[in-house]
Order: structure tokens, then C-alpha cells, then sequence
DNA sequence: CATCTATATGCCTTGACAGGCATATTCCAA
DNA sequence: TTGGAATATGCCTGTCAAGGCATATAGATG
């Protein structure tokens, strides 16, 4: 979960699971297409396998990667506990001041824009 | 995308996410709960509200912050579109032999384990 | 105004990480 | 075996970001 963020929060470690996403490559098509330098994208695969996120699977000469769905499930799943929540809206400014204080303080703090009035 | 990825890559700042899940609250409960100092707990939000992930609400003395759920939505709408690709999955080696080349020298890379034979 | 609380900002140091480049490694072919 | 293609690794450098700490700022209150 964390590990799968970091990973992909670096923007051509993005980019290379985003061009995975249409089937596996080997390393050399992945440099060519994103026009980064082989070395360095040894190394972007070497951070996504270590998160799981792709495995190798060697080929005579090369070596193809593709991706790997568990992390992006796990991703998926971490949203989706909370999907109905941002559905919902929670925004809930009395839920805290109630929940924090108990006390009757909380005077209106609707400067939202409440969608049922 | 990028930028919401880059904010919850680190983890301290996933924590805050994870708790304001719950309801908005203001700095110090944030720092307190997670045991973290107030500079750095306003350096995080810095970032969490640049990247549209929080949005402060000034309440009295306080700075109330809350999440904001587009990002979170757009997150997964992003993985939602893929979805469908990992039920299905997406190791299809042929596809990238036959693709990339459409030679015919793709000499039976089926080294997975064909779930079908 | 003086002061207290809550929060933001600035400065500094340190560590992590990405890119560039050279080189090692592995595998294939002739 | 020699050579060449594909890939991984190691070293170096620069950059950036996070934590610690002191301090500025804003609002409340007496």
C-alpha cells in the first residue's frame, strides 16, 4: 500500500505502469517509447518489482515485464472502503466539534455548500 | 493524479488522509494523534491542500481541515478504468510478440501457467 | 494593550533518490 | 570462442524534501 504509492508517485515509474497496462514489455521497448535512457529505467522497474507492482519474466535475450494486478486491487480496495463515504460527503463539521467536545458550541458551521438545504 | 499520488506517498501524510477519514480536525488534534510536531503537521497540510487533497476552514482560533474527495475520486476513477483489465489479466504475452512485431518467430512464449491449455 | 493559544513560516541539516555514464553480466549467434 | 545485443549495476552528482527548532502571525480574551 505504501510502498505501491511511493512507486508510483514517481512520474515515469506512472508512466511505465500506465504503458504496461496495454501488455508487457521488455525493457528496451519501455526506454524507447517513454525516450528515457535504458539505465535508468532498469532501475524504475527494479523500485515497481520490489512494490510488486510488475515481475520480469525473461525471454532469450531480454527480459519482459508486466504488470502485476495485486497492488492496484489493494489500492482499488483502500479506496473503495471509503468510496461511500466521499459519496456521502464528509464534510462533516458538527460530527467532529460533537465527537471532540460534547459541548453545544458548535454554532452553525455550515459554510458549505449544502446540497439539500 | 500525479500530484495526489506524490502527497500520500509519504506515509506520515497518508496517516493524516486515513485519520480526517473520520471528520475534519484542526492541526493540533492532528498532531497529537499521530504524534507528530505542529510545524511539520502544517508543512504537511501545506502540501495536502496544494495537491486539492484538504481544504482548511478557519474556525476561531483554529484551522479546521477536512478532506476533499475529488481527488480521491479521481484516484480511483483512474483505477476504475483498468479495473476490468486485472479481472481479466493482463499477462498476455502473445499479444505484445505478435504487436510489437508480428513476425512469427514468437515461438510459443506460453512459460506462464496457461490457466486454459 | 498585554498575553495566551493555535497555527504558519523560515532556516538549517541530513538523507533519499533520480539522472548520467561507464561497465559488468547474460544470452544468443556465427 | 568471439562478438554483439539486451539488460543490470555501480559510482558520482545534484536536487529536493522532511524533520527539528525558533519565530512570526492571527485571533481571542482579560
Amino acid at each position: 500500500m505504501q510502498s505501491t504509492l511511493s512507486a508510483l508517485a514517481e512520474p515515469n515509474r506512472l508512466h511505465i505502469v500506465e504503458l504496461l497496462l496495454d501488455g508487457p514489455l521488455p525493457v528496451g521497448e519501455i526506454a524507447d517509447r517513454l525516450e528515457l535512457n535504458q539505465p535508468q529505467v532498469s532501475k524504475h522497474l527494479r523500485v515497481l518489482t520490489s512494490a510488486g507492482l510488475v515481475e520480469v519474466q525473461p525471454e532469450a535475450n531480454r527480459r519482459i515485464y508486466k504488470l502485476q494486478p495485486k497492488p492496484l486491487q489493494e489500492l482499488d480496495e483502500w479506496l473503495g472502503s471509503y468510496r461511500r463515504m466521499w459519496e456521502d460527503r464528509f464534510d462533516r463539521l458538527d460530527a467532529y466539534l460533537l465527537e471532540l467536545q460534547g459541548k453545544a458550541n458548535h454554532q452553525n458551521a455550515s459554510k458549505q455548500d449544502p446540497k439539500q438545504p
